[in-house]
RNA sequence: GGCCCGUUGGUCAAGUGGUUAAGACACCGCCCUUUCACGGCGGUAACACGAGUUCGAGUCUCGUACGGGUCACCA
């Protein structure tokens, strides 16, 4: 390649602003850890109006699923994390797929030989591996072949790979904006595999090439990788370009000794729609997770998107790992639940709802209002309704309750005088109901709950409902709603 | 094991040498009440340990313990 080819990429390279990227390798599926990598990528380039790239990194071959790049795209629209170049939508520095930039690194792992900086290696994967214990990196031969030697057997068809040339001896240092600056003795530093003998590069190597190429100034990334950074920095010198800001974050983990994965059970982004969450939740609970905001906003925790774009900063993100807590996650949802607008809920609710209730006769607006401060996860939702459709069969011992005073005796009593009262009643309105029971609460000189309990466990048939004995009664209409209270004294009487 | 990193209540966390060591979840209690929730009020509970430095240390230094990461032609 010549001079001119690398100068015109580098033309190519976007200056001045903020310039992050998410870079997540297709495996079909979010992880929480992924999506919070994701989102402090997002809001440090929103923070800052800069531009928020996406990148498939998809050099690993063996590991290709199908359709995952469509579950990443999905995702990151519903999450609101919208990117400004991308495979889709392409961008200055394409293309955005490393597969597809494949022929751009093996010119600059040789750019890197000829530099002094990197080596061809004909040893054979067995050989370098750690098995055996005998082999020492730093006593390659092929480290100390001469650039004619090592031409002359490329040339001759011999495999190959092109390892970093590590320094011998000395110290490399190197600044991560959260973990402040470390300083490791290159000796510790092992010669990496740059580019792989099918011609694809390693990850660490396309991550150089491809961060530079795209301009991007801010690196975020899992702290697993926080060891192989000082020899990003060395090959960042190598190549003469200037290093971006590393922001490395402690893992998500499962409990204090597990990272969170897919293959342990835990759940993904997607999992957590399906089991109910909402995705607003998700996003704030995440992202709280090993970032806190400073000063004025120290005590507060709901945040939408936009306001986290607005406080955002990397000096919030904290160090040590943290544990992912469902029931926290659980409180965000619930909050985020009430904070919907009853046709938001409702329309969330819907399908679940529909899951116990299909008597068309009932409203299913009514039904949401009951359920909207009484439930935390959609999912939660048709156990709470199961007595619509039918009245489950039940036993006299429900009409017990200490506080509200009631026992089979009283109840019947009750029921007794609710029926008729519920029967003359002009308009099967909640209000009417309701007035229509505390009024005769009160000439029966009851407090209102040794009435309502009877006629609401007779309606629902259980003993603990969403909604009250007057929600209830008016859901199930007049018909319906006498039927059951009929047969509740049915089964008093009996008993 | 070598190297790197971390450690405030069960969990998330604020705290940047002087605080009665915030706040939230969970838990417990009380209030509200038409069951259950919602909401309101209150409570239990923490600086891993040991040495320094300092008038003074959760905050700085060192060591110990514990935990995590990494040592692939995976990302």
């Amino acid at each position: 390649m010549d001079q001119n080819w690398f100068a015109e990429l580098e033309r190519r390279i976007p200056r001045g602003g903020v310039r992050t990227r998410f870079a997540p390798s297709p495996t079909g599926y979010m992880h929480v850890g992924n999506l919070r990598t994701a989102l402090y990528t997002w809001l440090i380039a929103r923070h800052s109006g800069g531009k928020f790239i996406l990148r498939i990194e998809d050099t690993d071959q063996g590991r290709l699923v199908e359709g995952a790049t469509e579950v990443i795209y999905a995702t990151l629209r519903r999450c609101g994390l919208t990117w400004d170049e991308g495979p889709d939508m392409g961008g200055p520095v394409g293309p955005y797929i490393q597969t597809e930039r494949r022929e751009l690194y093996p010119s600059f792992a040789r750019l890197l030989v000829e530099k002094g900086h990197a080596y061809y290696c004909f040893c054979g994967k067995s050989e370098s591996e750690a098995d055996s214990g005998e082999f020492d990196r730093a006593d390659d031969p092929c480290r100390a072949l001469s650039p004619a030697e090592a031409q002359a057997r490329v040339d001759a068809g011999e495999p190959y790979v092109i390892r970093q040339k590590i320094p011998r001896g000395g110290q490399t240092t190197f600044s991560d904006a959260v973990f402040g600056h470390i300083t490791v003795d290159n000796d510790t530093l092992d010669d990496q595999v740059l580019l792989k003998s099918d011609g694809l590069p390693t990850y660490n190597f396309a991550n150089v090439i491809d961060d530079h190429l795209m301009g991007i100034t801010h690196v975020v990334r899992g702290s697993e990788y926080l060891s192989s950074a000082p020899k990003y920095n060395l090959l960042y010198e190598a190549f003469g370009w200037d290093v971006p800001t590393y922001i490395h974050c402690s893992p998500v983990m499962r409990d204090q000794h597990n990272k969170m994965s897919k293959r342990k059970g835990d759940p993904s982004y997607e999992d957590l729609i399906a089991m109910g969450y909402l995705s607003e939740a998700v996003v704030n609970y995440v992202t709280l997770l090993g970032w806190s905001p400073r000063g004025e906003y120290a005590e507060r925790e709901f945040f939408t998107l936009a306001e986290l774009s607005e406080i955002f900063d990397v000096g919030g993100i904290s160090k040590s790992p943290a544990i992912f807590d469902m029931e926290k996650l659980t409180y965000f949802n619930a909050h985020y639940i009430r904070e919907l607008s009853p046709e938001a809920f409702h329309t969330a609710a819907l399908p679940f709802i529909r899951q116990a209730v299909t008597n068309p006769a009932y409203s299913t607006q009514e039904i949401a209002g009951l359920l909207q401060a009484r439930c935390e996860r959609l999912t939660d939702i048709p156990e709470k309704l199961d007595f619509f459709d039918a009245l489950p069969e039940y036993g006299v011992d429900l009409f017990t309750n200490k506080k509200s005073k009631t026992n089979p005796e009283v109840s019947q009593r009750m029921l007794e005088a609710a029926i008729p009262a519920l029967e003359g009643l002009a308009d099967w309105t909640a209000d009417a109901i309701h007035d229509t029971l505390i009024g005769l609460a009160e000439s029966l000189e009851v407090k209102n709950a040794t009435l309502m309990w009877p006629v609401r466990i007779a309606a629902a048939g259980k003993a603990v409902t969403p909604g009250g004995a007057v929600e209830i009664c008016h859901i199930l209409g007049r018909g319906e709603c006498l039927r059951r209270l009929r047969l509740g004294l049915d089964k008093l009487k009996a008993h």
